[in-house]
DNA sequence: CCGTATCCTAAATGATACTG
DNA sequence: CAGTATCATTTAGGATACGG
């Protein structure tokens, strides 16, 4: 994705907080948009590239091929490549992926506690029920 | 802040996903820059406009009025103002402020296990160690 | 002391076209 | 199928100046 620029007060505020304590890090990479929908996605069997993307309907392909190296990078997935052609690669979630996934349900539902209740918008009107 | 515009697909995209599960709201909160960092001044003790900013070093006046705003929306925090001049303000976390940080601690906990350790850089060499 | 208003920069997200 | 490269758009974060 982009670059980041060393000198900006903007990058130096980031890397003195991931310093600081490493839940920044954290949180900074689970709340990127799309990265826990796809974690949950994988965990829920969809385990190939194109299941994702249609399950998640409107994530770009850049998005979802960025996600995956960041879930790869953090040990939170595995990738499976076949070499075969057409290509066919397989996503898994590791020990440290499910740990992850209990987390965020914890989290989720004390989100429910705090956020107030939505009111659906067009864009999900004729979807059917997520998660 | 800045404004959204309505139309566009990141908003869209970003609307979706907090309809779909408040979990996602609840990151996008959650992970804003300073956000838990300024949670947990206030659990230290840090009551005061200036004391949470002189502890947080590197955090503006904006960010942290914001943050401030945030916090208190969510009902994670009071603010009680003494309509004293010059202007005299207290914050104080509430109990879904404390359990919001316990949680947190919980995901500290794991962070630590996924992120790799880091080098100080010259940005934080001279500081004394945080948290 | 506790902020707000304005403006600017940088990073995240997304559209489109393309490839082995 | 499973992506990458390039480019454009949108939003978050921050600097500065100022106000009750």
């Amino acid at each position: 994705m982009s670059e980041r620029k060393l000198s900006s007060t903007n990058y130096r505020n980031q890397a003195y907080l991931e310093e600081k304590c490493a839940l920044n890090e954290m949180l900074d990479l689970v709340s990127k948009r799309w990265f826990t929908d796809v974690l949950f996605c994988i965990e829920e069997g969809n385990n190939r590239f194109k299941l994702i993307k249609d399950d998640l309907k409107y994530i770009s392909d850049t998005i979802l091929s960025d996600r995956l190296k960041l879930l790869e990078k953090y040990g939170l997935i595995t990738r499976t490549d076949y070499d075969e052609i057409p290509p066919k690669v397989e996503y898994a979630l590791t020990g440290k992926g499910e740990e992850l996934s209990v987390l965020l349900d914890q989290m989720c539902q004390f989100s429910e506690t705090i956020i107030p209740v939505k009111t659906p918008s067009f864009y999900t009107k004729n979807t059917t029920a997520p998660i």
